[in-house]
RNA sequence: GGGAGCAUAGCUCAGCUGGGAGAGCAUCUGCCUUACAAGCAGAGGGUCACAGGUUCGAGCCCUGUUGUUCCCACCA
């Protein structure tokens, strides 16, 4: 026996394990590449997590796909590179340090830019922190000794580059326009920050009387409280309703101007009158009406969401509800309000903190897109980055087609200051990479630095070359980029891969990846979003004290299908934990029988399972190694699933048996040495998606004392242990069962059921053709393709072998929602009392009681409790849908 | 209004280029089997949303319908 399978507990206790190995990870140095010119690079930028928080488990899903790649890319011999960093995340963290200091009684203006500055920097040094000790508990292998922040020297240092190049190229200007404002963070946003919802809300037609003291005409509107702003009214330049009123004047009613009418083909002449209020500094689409006509732009509606003093005094300093109120009573009591229907339209919110957000007319600066995104479309078209799934590519298209100027200023301070000065003197705008001393203009030192900062997004577009070392030449930068893979949600790709592209391809040269995996979202169990407020949110770092942080990891993959969201539980989780002590104890059984030397089998004396295993380990290998380089971690994690479980430790475990105990001294050797030679490859196979575990066995095969899983390589398959079917079939594989069954008998054991199973082939397996028993076929080397028999080819056209059945279709009627809902609940009722039940008889089991391990004991205790409390939730509930 | 996805067992989903309807969990039956009760062996359970079409053959390909989720653009 293996000196190293004694001591091993029964079941894989990952926290006695994680730490220590990771750890060894890190300090070996092992997660830093080699630049080599004989090794090919292989790098991946991770999207950088927010200092805001917590590792959550969009984050686990994200990184554990990109530590799959890495490590085995790394195990292919790859210089793979993992580069790690956090982000800034300029407005998300700004509002919870406000919030922060609110608890305090404090405000930001209260203690100053520079106070604030000092702790927002404080907050990311403790929060930076936290986050990169979640990752590293998670398992990733990225160097650290690489690890960026957006806000670093080295990456500051690249945006004021690429600034101050866009600026002097003009890809950057400032200018005056409709932008998003949130009166709350009292700042700009970009158009994709703001969140659309559909809100109920009415339609008020108001007469606007002619200046002429004409019936004039009546506009439709949705915001009654815009109309103190307006300067012109606006009509289709076809409506014959409006004809003759297009140049003359309407009298704004409560503020008493006249306005002009004017005609545009913007309007829709179906939609509500006809007629429409035009208020340039709080309409975009009004806004661009009015430069075409020369209205002037008249704000109403102040920074902070109130109306100021172009309102009128009566309504200065008014909310825009309380204003609309007002102005609605107003125009009632004038007999102006000439009808109010009811209306749905969507209001965009500020995707930070959910106020509605302000359109409002302000100087602020733009990054001109249209250049920009022309050789980035061009690229992803020309195949030098895809997509994967290629779905994607549409979504991409859509919105770079029909992309528009990109506002990258934010009145915030915790960010990149923009590194733009005006000349005090002469007015000269001056953008510099360095605090300049003097106008280069007029020569005066009056300058003064814009307040704004860059948004947060500005920064992450430069990520893949800034982290890298750009703008310097660096060695990395040279060798690593363009970086290979970019693996992100699908609902980032408009905030920052399609950026990323366009400033990669602006700035290097070329792409800035290869290849872009998208991935879905995590979501409940029931397919809701985790949030906090609904509280169903499950906290990786609890799965991983509870499962292990390969459970957490496996499970996880397991999931994933490229672009769809997935549904994570407990449950899945509890799956992944049960799988990873499977290996556990597989790989303790394997431990016990082997000797102190690494031995390995001889393939010109090979009995039938072994040749089965083995060619099933050649498959595996294909396969896993395939749906990796294809980026397909889900359908790889299946296979290994399958292969570990259902075939070594199901079948070729048993069958090994029988040699093992009873063997010449021959085959005994041999069977350790295949034992030896499929639990090390699927080690290594595993290792990407498990590595703690795969780590803690690995060193303990014979030969391995000094070895690392992680930088073993990756297994090839291999060639002399392909054996054609007829070698590997069941003949074979029935004595070996039989002489198990004898064995058992012997020791006057039950014969299993599996023997059954194999009298029954031994009577022609076409009647047992029944598709639940896959690996029956698959030992009986029946070739699932076709009903027929295998020797049996179809030849020209077969009648169907098959003949039609059941042809009365069974109405269900209609079903009222809550009846089938109280169905749903007692059918769980029902499930849940057979559970507890289950749970009851297991912990009365002496076997079990026996048998078990102290935690299940606990853990089968904790689920009897946990169910009975649920158990009496669903009966509540049902007795409320009752009534 | 434009676009995309999804619909397969009680639940969550896999099914790659057309030929066996599958897995996990749940349910039922039997087991303290010298790796594993976090396990083993077995059983039950499906009009592959619906309707047409192509084919010797359709869960898969084509057309249409319904339901559902999401994205984009938004009409004042």
């Amino acid at each position: 026996m293996s000196k190293k399978a004694i001591g091993m507990e029964k079941t894989y206790q990952p926290r006695a394990v994680e730490t220590g190995i990771y750890e060894g990870w890190e300090t070996s140095g092992a997660f830093a590449p080699e630049r080599s010119e004989v090794k090919k690079p292989y790098c991946i930028v991770m999207p950088p997590p927010n200092i805001t928080g917590q590792l959550h488990m969009g984050h686990a899903l994200d990184i554990s796909m990109q530590d799959v790649l890495i490590r085995f890319h790394r195990m292919r011999g790859e210089a793979a590179l993992w580069v790690p960093g956090t982000d800034h995340a300029s407005i998300a963290t700004e509002v919870k340090i406000v919030e922060q200091m609110r608890s305090e009684g404090l405000s930001k203006e209260g203690i100053g830019r520079e106070a604030f500055l000092q702790r927002a920097w404080a907050w990311k040094r403790e929060y930076g922190g936290q986050i990169t000790r979640q990752l590293r508990r998670l398992g990733a292998s990225c160097d650290w000794s690489r690890e960026r922040f957006t806000m670093d020297p080295g990456c500051s240092g690249a945006v004021a580059e690429v600034f101050v190049r866009l600026y002097e190229k003009d890809l950057i200007y400032r200018g005056e326009r409709i932008i998003n404002w949130c009166p709350v963070c009292r700042t700009a946003l970009s158009d994709i920050e703001v969140d659309y919802q559909e809100q109920k809300t009415h339609l008020w037609h108001i007469r606007y009387p002619g200046a002429d003291g004409s019936e004039g005409l009546v506009v439709a509107t949705t915001r009654p409280e815009t109309m103190l702003g307006d300067t012109g009214v606006a009509v289709n330049p076809e409506d014959p309703r409006y004809e003759s009123l297009v140049g003359k004047k309407v009298l704004l009613p409560l503020a008493g101007r006249e306005i002009p009418v004017v005609a545009d083909s913007y309007v829709d002449m179906a939609f509500g009158s006809g007629a429409v209020k035009m208020t340039p500094a709080h309409d975009p689409n009004d806004y661009e009406v009015a430069r075409r006509h020369d209205l002037q732009v008249l704000p109403v509606i102040s920074d902070d969401g109130t109306m100021n003093g172009n309102a009128g005094e009566e309504f200065r300093g008014l909310t825009t509800a309380e204003c609309r109120k007002k102005v609605l009573a107003a125009l009632e009591a004038q007999g102006l309000l000439v009808r109010t229907e009811d209306y749905a339209h969507s209001v965009g919110s500020c995707c930070r903190c959910g106020t509605v957000v302000e359109p409002l007319a302000s100087r602020q600066w733009f990054m001109k897109m249209e250049p920009l995104a022309k050789p980035a479309i061009a690229a992803v078209r020309e195949g030098r980055t895809r997509f994967h799934p290629e779905r994607f590519e549409k979504i991409y298209f859509n919105w770079m087609e029909n992309i528009r100027d990109w506002c990258i200023s934010r009145q915030l301070w915790w960010g990149h200051r923009i590194p733009a000065w005006y000349c005090q003197s002469c007015g000269k705008v001056i953008a510099a990479r360095e605090t300049p001393d003097t106008c280069p203009d007029c020569g005066s030192s009056r300058l003064i630095q814009d307040e704004d900062v860059l948004d947060t997004w500005f920064s992450s577009a430069l990520w893949p070359f800034s982290t890298l070392g750009w703008p310097e030449k660096t060695p990395d930068l040279d060798f690593f980029y363009p970086t290979s893979t970019l693996v992100t949600a699908y609902d980032i790709i408009f905030f920052w891969v399609a950026r990323m592209i366009f400033s990669g391809i602006e700035h290097m040269g070329e792409p800035p990846f290869s290849t872009v995996i998208i991935h879905g979202l995590v979501r409940d169990e029931q397919g809701r979003k985790m949030s906090k407020s609904l509280g169903n949110g499950i906290d990786p770092l609890e799965m991983i004290e509870e499962y292990g942080a390969d459970a957490l990891r496996f499970s996880l993959m397991l999931g994933v299908s490229t672009g769809a969201d997935m549904r994570f539980s407990r449950e899945k989780a509890e799956a992944a934990r049960n799988f990873s002590n499977k290996i556990w104890n597989a790989s303790r059984y394997v431990l016990m029988n082997l000797t102190d030397e690494a031995e390995s089998p001889d393939p010109g004396n090979l009995n039938v399972p072994e040749k089965w295993i083995l060619s099933g380990l050649n498959r595996t290998i294909r396969e896993v190694t395939g749906h990796l380089e294809d980026n397909e971690h889900g359908l790889a994690a299946q296979k290994l699933y399958d292969f570990a479980w259902s075939e070594f430790c199901d079948w070729y475990i048993e069958l090994s048996k029988g040699d093992l105990f009873d063997g010449t001294g021959e085959r005994k050797a041999q069977a350790r040495a295949v034992l030896h030679t499929v639990l090390s490859s699927l080690l290594r196979l595993l290792h990407p998606f498990m590595p703690f575990l795969t780590e803690t066995i690995y060193r303990c095969l014979p030969g391995n004392e000094e070895a690392s899983c992680m930088l073993s390589r990756w297994p090839e398959a291999d060639e002399r242990f392909d054996f054609p079917e007829e070698e590997r079939q069941m003949a074979g594989v029935m004595d070996m069962i039989r002489s198990i069954r004898a064995r058992r008998q012997e020791l006057k054991v039950q014969p299993g059921v599996k023997a059954r199973l194999l009298v029954r082939a031994a009577d022609g397996w076409e009647g047992m053709l029944r598709g639940s028993e896959p690996y029956f076929q698959r030992l009986a080397g029946v070739s699932a393709l076709t009903l027929l028999r295998q020797d049996e080819k179809p030849e020209g056209k077969l009648v169907s072998a098959v003949s039609a059945v059941g042809e009365a279709l069974i109405p269900l009627g209609e079903l009222v929602d809550i009846q089938m809902e109280i169905k749903r609940l007692i059918a769980e009722a029902e499930n849940m009392r057979n559970e507890i039940t289950r749970s009851e008889n297991k912990l009365q089991n002496p076997g079990f009681m026996n048998k078990a391990p102290k935690e299940l004991l606990m853990s089968e205790t904790e689920k009897l409790e946990r169910n009975r409390m649920m158990l009496s939730a669903l009966q509540r509930r049902i007795n409320d849908l009752n009534l």
